[in-house]
DNA sequence: CCCATTTAGTTCAACTTTCAAGAATGAGTC
DNA sequence: GACTCATTCTTGAAAGTTGAACTAAATGGG
């Protein structure tokens, strides 16, 4: 803490910095709401559902444990609870018991969810591209990587009483 | 569109973006959660109200119009319509008619508003700057700024059949 | 074995966001 | 002026999210 206690004056941001973080909030608010959109029209389901459902097609079979997607998902078991519910109703993923923990579920992508998932996955992948990935040089990718990587290290603390979503 | 039409299998993306793809959805994701949750704790709003009290101090007589306001902060109308209505619950908002045009609003930033701001200001920066800025080095957060400045543009089209936002 | 503690997951109530109308005013045209 | 259409903003219901409280099962001493 500086000489003057909490009556320091904090650190502005720079002029730089401030534009940057308008662009920041602007960029990923007109991205996370394009997608959303996207998804919504075409596979019935917001953003990050389709999130999970990508997930869980990429795990061993098919299933995955209610925390661990949780936090691959980086969401709180409650709303994953939410979501599973309506994905359940929707016939897209079934909850199954774990043998070796009775408190346990698996989440697991069904047939038809799977069906869902390959039906949408072209137009997505286009909507990601054509907002990012064709818009970018080679190199301006390997720079968002980056920092995309150095943002979520500084977020993600791993300490002994980190305060992670998928804990709360 | 290609000799095959809609059969033509789509660009898949390459695995670097991919894995640029999922940082980016992690990080992003961690820390409007962060913020949202260090300014409910804080200041009793969520971060898309708190963004919407700092437009208003930074407007002409810390007013704008309804519209206005949810072009710059890149939301629907009717999303406004109800933050705004929350926002004048707690003291912090208050509506007035537009003399020129009867079926305009302002909002205006109140005093109580201004005041819950400038005691919140030094937090939530201190947490942008630590989620952000004081983890990037200056290059990256250059190259940060013309990336999210690329985005943005694809993204707000300006064509004359746009799907904006605030528009819905 | 018993008890306290931790962990997995769900549920409830309060809140926020979205979507589809709808009320009111403005603007252009004949 | 009357008609039509566009614009501004609000509303209400449905969907989604959050944080806290809760149930049930596992864990770890004594």
């Amino acid at each position: 803490m500086g000489p003057m206690g909490d009556m320091t004056e904090p650190r502005w941001l720079t002029d730089e910095e401030h534009h940057v973080w308008r662009a920041y909030l602007h960029a990923t608010t007109l991205l996370e709401d394009h997608l959303d959109r996207q998804l919504q029209r075409d596979a019935g389901m917001p953003h990050v559902y389709y999130g999970l459902l990508v997930q869980l097609s990429q795990a061993p079979r098919r299933r995955m444990r209610m925390t661990e997607l949780a936090k691959d998902a980086k969401i709180t078991r409650s709303r994953l609870s939410h979501a599973v519910a309506r994905l359940e109703k929707n016939g897209w993923v079934r909850r199954e018991n774990c043998p070796s923990d009775k408190r346990g579920q698996f989440a697991r992508l069904t047939d038809e969810g799977m069906e869902v998932l390959r039906r949408n996955a072209p137009g997505h992948v286009a909507a990601v591209r054509q907002a990012l990935f064709d818009r970018l040089s080679a190199e301006q990718v390997k720079q968002l990587g980056e920092i995309m990587r150095v943002m979520a290290e500084g977020l993600e603390p791993a300490g002994p009483d980190a305060d992670l979503p998928w804990l709360r």
